[in-house]
This record gives structure tokens, C-alpha cells and sequence, in this order.
RNA sequence: GGGCCGGUAGCUCAGUCGGUAGAGCAUCGCACUUUUAAUGCGGUGGUCGCGGGUUCGAUUCCCGCCCGGCUCACCA
């Protein structure tokens, strides 16, 4: 008989010696006293002496080490990602719930009641007083100094992940700091928060493939957003003149350590500014993000020195001039002629050559946080024209670590102008472009009611959280990324044949 | 989608120049009433990712496929 199937087998059969001893193995609550990192937080600098006047607890927790020895023992329970151990004596329990710790497995979920103490070797230890049984663990956990390393198993399994490697934990313990962050600093400058279309009957806001669905009721194909861009401008010309979500977006494009289909990204739209208030606000958001999250300005990623305090700022041209490689270098001129920059590009015009220039020679050396700006507006059809350059617009992107993190710009509010954008961009889609923008003509209509100047920004949670939390791929800031199917798994069979 | 790397016990890994496999932890049994990777002794546990081919014989060699990782392409 495979191991597996033994363990469960044996395990199944310590219910019923649990429920004999008058216990259920699957408990309905537990009213703990002090969460156990509560236990450390309020007694862990307590002397042997200090602890001396019975300090009752009730504690609760996943059995992560187990030591019996004889008439006594040890176990460690995990709680909330710290461990406390528990020290179970037999002539201080009761006969049942010794008989009881005898039964415990490691992965058994246990609540303790005892008085505080410290061991011979000084630890801070629960004296068990009474046992009870709250939860029954029916497979092996991961062995306790390895722990889970199977990549693809803790990606599909990320429950075990989590109990394993408390690192991962901190990850999205530092995930969620982040994203309160940034709310908390919107909400306190007055941004509504507001949720807009996920399945939507034109997709609209990026450059993207979409995913599509299907209603049943209204017969209508919908796709999944790519971006919630063009609803939260209607809602800046409704009048909801400081708007941000965030949400999923969904692009039907490739998968790698910097993409996942689904994705996180925080958009924000404040009218009366243009893209230079945003660039203030974004230094503003993302050093205090950085501060929430990590406690300084300044963080390691990759072993290189990130300061979210200290942003450079290039321009798109300037950036390809200083990472230019190879003796043919550039002056500033040549690549404001359109064409030299034909001619250096296989793209078919002078922006979209500028843009693929930069990202072939700029992008992944922008390690430190770096503003870029002075976009072409070929790549750019929901941005304002610049003033002096119609064809630029007022467009920045925040680079780290190699990656962009976030876009924004002055919303183009012209409703003539965007018309003319849409259909450049539906050109190109006959053109073959499967990325190209879509018409949206119920959103030129809301530009026809006239939309306030604005600056709006997307910031992606993920790369974000990747840069924060030094992790190499996006999969290890996403609890659950998109994998392939795994294929059988066998175990409701196992358990069928168990059952009474 | 292309290239490279990987898949051996529940976990972490070794190994077989082709003769059907091993360690530690986990698990089971015994001993042990302050342990810390507890300790000591003894056991159980494997369709070596899947399917073909070559061979007297394949986990090992060849081909195809599945899953994962990295990378290129694409993208944010």
C-alpha cells in the first residue's frame, strides 16, 4: 500500500479513537485568550521569575513540531506565522487528554489552555493544563527544515506554501500593506474609491488581446477589461472629479516571471491637474508606499539599492542616449529626425521607432525608480497632444528594477481629437495590429459633454509588490497564478473508499 | 510558439557507463516526565512524469507527449 494512502487510512481511523475519548475532530470554535504572536508581543521579554504568578492562556494553533518523550512531551503550534511551544505533562492533564496528545499528529489544528513558563533552555513555553481538538489533518505536511520547495507545488498548492515558508507569508503580509497604503493615501486626498466594469461589451483603455465571455440571457459576447481606463473618465465628466480603483485587468497575451494573465493595477484620475501633478503625486504615493510597506524609502532589490525617495527623470530620447550601445551613438538631434530613426528601427513610423529604440536599449537598465517622459503620440491614443510638439504627448512611465510600474498622463479631453486618435488606431487594426485600440464611440460621447483637464495614472499592484518584497517573478506576489491543469489528483477516490 | 534545464518515497535529495533503486526527515512499533533538527533501537513505504521504440532486459539509451522553471518573442 503507497505510504499516502496508509497515512490516510491510519488517519481516518484517529478520528474515531478521537471521538471515543469524547472529542470531535473537527471543532466549531475556539476562544483563544492571545493570538500566540500576542503571546510574544506581551510576554516574550518575561523572566522565569516574572512568569512565576500563573499567567493563564488560551491558545490556538497548527501543531508544526511534535517531541514526545514518555510521560511528557513537546509540540510548537504555528499561529498567524509565529510558533509557541506547549510543554503536556501526564500527571497534568487529565487521563482523556493525554490520551488525546498521544493521538496528535503534526498538522493538527489544537487549542490549549495552560499557565506561561520557561523551559530549562529559557523558552517561553504553554504548561498545558487541557487539550482540545479542533481540527484533523489527513496528509503529510512538508518536512520541517526543507520545507516546500517544488515550485509548481507551491504555486498549486499555495495553502501549503504558506505554512511551510513564513517568508512567503511576509510576501502577502507586505502585499496587503501595500495596497492599504496607497488607499489610505488616496482616500486622505480625497479620491472616491469606485468599482467599474470587469465584463464589458467593448474593451478599451491599453493595447491588449482581451479574453472573451459569453451572457447566456442576453446573448452578448463580453469581454473581460483590459483596463478600466475609459470607464473611470466618464466618471471624472460625471463629476466624480477624483476617482480611483483597484482591480483586476485581464490581457489575453503571453505569461512570464513579469506577466500574468489577470493582474492587479491601481488607476486614479484627478481632474484640474495635468501629467505634471501627477508626476508630484506619484513620487508622493510611492515613497510612502514603499515607507508602509517596508519601513524605508530605500529598498534592496536583486542586491542592487532601489531610493523611492530619489526619482531620476529622463526623457524617452534622453534614456536612449545614455544606454546606447555600440559606436553609431546618437546626438539628441538624430533622434528627433524622423529619418534617422526609420532607419535604426523596423517600425513603420518615427514614434514607434523611438518607442522600440527605447525599449531596446533603455528599459531594463532603468533600475533605479526613473520617470520617463516625452512619449510619441503614435503610442499614446488617449493622451494629450503637447503644447509645443503635436507629435508628442504629455505622458510619463515610472521605471524600477528593470520594470515598468506605472503610466500616466494628461487625459486627452478633446472629443475631435480623440475621434481622429480612435480611428488611427482602427486603421492599424486593419492594418493587423491585434492589439490596436477599439472604437468607443458611447466614450467620445461622454468627451462631447465635456470632460474637466485631468491626469490620471495605472500603477501595477504586482510589479509593485515584485519590487517591495525582492521577488524575481510575479508568481511569487500572486497567491494564486494561472497554471496549466495538473491532471488527476485521485484523492476523492481515497477518501470515498473510506468513508462508512 | 522557439531554445535550454528539470520531474526518482509524503517532503528534501542521491543514484543506476542498461541488470527493475537509496539517504535524511516524515510515518509505524518499542524505550524515555524540561525537549529544541530531541535521542536510541527496529520496521513500513517507489507503476523512477506518461506513452511508444531499441534490447535477452529500460528508471537509465532513442522518439513523442504532459507538467514546471529559466530565457527569447509578445506584453504591463
Amino acid at each position: 500500500m503507497a505510504l499516502e494512502d496508509e497515512m490516510l487510512r491510519q488517519r481516518h481511523e484517529r478520528l474515531a479513537q478521537i471521538r471515543e475519548l469524547g472529542f470531535e475532530p473537527y471543532g466549531h470554535a475556539f476562544e483563544y485568550t492571545h493570538a500566540v504572536p500576542d503571546i510574544w508581543a506581551e510576554y516574550g521579554q518575561k523572566s522565569a521569575e516574572e512568569l512565576a504568578n500563573r499567567i493563564e492562556v488560551r491558545v490556538a494553533g497548527r501543531i508544526a513540531t511534535i517531541r514526545r518523550m514518555g510521560k511528557a512531551g513537546f509540540l510548537h503550534l504555528l499561529q498567524n506565522g509565529e510558533k509557541l511551544q506547549v510543554y503536556i505533562k501526564k500527571d497534568a492533564v487529565r487521563e482523556s487528554n493525554y490520551k488525546l496528545y498521544e493521538l496528535l499528529d503534526n498538522g493538527d489544528i489544537i487549542g490549549v489552555t495552560g499557565y506561561l513558563f520557561r523551559t530549562k533552555t529559557g523558552e517561553l513555553t504553554v504548561h498545558a493544563e487541557e487539550i482540545v481538538f479542533l481540527s484533523k489533518i489527513m496528509l503529510a505536511l512538508p518536512e520541517k527544515w526543507h520545507g516546500l520547495e517544488d515550485i509548481e507545488t507551491r504555486y498549486r498548492q499555495r495553502y501549503l506554501d504558506l505554512i511551510a515558508n513564513q517568508d512567503v507569508r511576509n510576501v502577502f503580509v507586505t502585499r496587503s500593506k501595500i495596497i492599504a497604503s496607497l488607499r489610505r493615501q488616496l482616500d486622505a486626498r480625497g479620491f472616491l474609491e469606485v468599482e467599474t466594469p470587469m465584463m464589458q461589451l467593448l474593451y478599451g483603455g491599453a493595447a491588449a488581446r482581451p479574453f472573451v465571455t459569453h451572457h447566456n440571457t442576453l446573448d452578448t459576447d463580453l469581454y473581460l477589461r483590459i483596463a478600466p481606463e475609459l470607464y473611470l473618465k466618464r466618471l471624472v465628466v460625471g463629476g466624480l472629479e477624483r476617482v480611483y480603483e483597484i482591480n483586476r485587468n485581464f490581457r489575453n497575451e503571453g505569461i512570464s516571471t513579469q506577466h500574468n494573465p489577470e493582474f492587479t493595477m491601481l488607476e486614479f484620475y484627478q481632474a484640474y491637474t495635468d501629467y505634471r501633478g501627477m508626476i508630484e503625486l506619484s513620487k508622493d504615493l510611492l515613497r510612502q508606499t514603499a515607507i508602509d510597506a517596508t519601513g524605508s524609502s530605500e529598498v534592496t532589490y536583486e542586491g542592487r539599492k532601489l531610493n523611492f525617495g530619489n526619482f531620476r527623470q529622463l526623457t524617452m530620447r534622453e534614456a536612449v542616449l545614455e544606454f546606447w550601445r555600440g559606436a553609431d551613438k546618437p546626438s539628441l538631434a538624430d533622434l528627433k529626425d524622423p529619418d534617422w530613426l526609420l532607419r535604426h528601427s523596423q517600425e513603420k513610423s518615427p514614434g514607434l521607432a523611438l518607442a522600440d529604440l527605447f525599449e531596446r536599449y533603455a528599459e531594463e537598465h532603468l533600475i533605479e525608480p526613473t520617470i520617463i517622459y516625452e512619449f510619441p503620440a503614435e503610442i499614446s491614443p488617449l493622451s494629450k497632444n503637447n503644447a509645443d510638439d503635436s507629435d508628442f504627448v504629455d505622458r510619463f512611465e515610472i521605471y524600477a528594477a528593470g520594470m515598468e510600474i506605472a503610466n500616466a498622463f494628461t487625459e486627452l479631453n478633446d472629443p475631435q481629437e480623440q475621434r481622429r486618435r480612435f480611428e488611427e488606431q482602427l486603421a492599424r487594426k486593419a492594418g493587423g495590429d491585434e492589439e490596436a485600440h477599439v472604437m468607443d464611440e458611447d466614450y467620445i460621447r461622454a468627451l462631447c459633454y465635456g470632460m474637466p483637464p485631468a491626469g490620471g495614472e495605472g500603477i501595477g499592484i504586482d510589479r509593485l509588490t515584485m519590487i517591495l518584497t525582492n521577488s524575481k517573478s510575479i508568481r511569487d506576489v500572486i497567491l494564486f497564478p494561472l497554471l496549466r491543469p495538473e491532471g488527476e489528483i485521485g484523492l476523492v477516490e481515497k477518501l470515498r473508499s473510506l468513508a462508512p
